[in-house]
DNA sequence: TATATACTTTACTAAATGGTTAATTAACCA
DNA sequence: TGGTTAATTAACCATTTAGTAAAGTATATA
């Protein structure tokens, strides 16, 4: 599982990754900043850890300043994300629609029923 | 890693899994004929187990038609997703307009400058 | 120079992931 | 009944992942 679309995917398959995008669509923080709400449920190395996982994505980029490691958002792999995730979108709205029409199809005559699932036929 | 939103972009961190949510957003099938396209990469129980990752996530259900076990696509969680990177896709598309503007304000009169790093001020 | 701050790296562990082969279940068909 | 097709389950293995504690690196500051 080397491929670009996957290593995004599978970087964001994960809420504290995930929170720390959410933090930094804010601005330029260092790790230390970033960390401080995780560090109730984990240590300083693990977020580390996490940020490596969001660098090799190419989701955020480091840069050095004294003794600080300013993290920023890199929103192209993102993008190549919402892209493939786009296009099927479109697809699979089609779909739920042509379900819903099957499904008014099914229960127009039934409109007294309640429960979505068991249903009893006729 | 249990919530929601992580077990569906986990899900769709792999390129076998895309292709066969690909597939089934041409229509339902049988789990045979799902894996025919990978079995010479990969045996069937391994699929078998792509398309389990896959209903786990919601993303899929199967049905039962005598020995086949007929899949089709189910979109919702994969809407919870996109719905989560259209969040941040407007916030990450802005500030790459910022950046866009911050360039061209540093590089406007360094018009024959062409190496992107490294370069020498003044 | 010594100490504090900001982080990373190393070494380790437990659990999850992705694959295998072989056996099993279930339904259909001759 | 016996055989074929469709798919899953079981048992196993190697690799990756997500965490830890402790040591190490680099910069600033007193």
């Amino acid at each position: 599982m080397s491929d670009p679309l996957s290593i995004t995917f599978s970087a964001l398959a994960d809420p504290t990754r995930r929170a720390l995008l959410a933090r930094l669509s804010e601005g330029e923080t260092s790790v230390t900043e970033l960390a401080a709400p995780f560090l109730k449920e984990m240590s300083l190395p693990a977020v580390t850890k996490h940020l490596k996982v969001l660098e090799k994505a190419g989701l955020i980029t480091k840069s050095r300043a004294a003794q600080w490691r300013p993290c920023r958002l890199n929103p192209e792999p993102f993008k190549d994300a919402v892209d493939w995730m786009e296009q099927y979108r479109i697809l699979w709205e089609e779909s739920l629609d042509r379900l819903g029409v099957y499904l008014k199809t099914v229960t127009k005559d039934q409109k007294n029923k309640k429960g979505k699932k068991h249903g009893r036929k006729k």
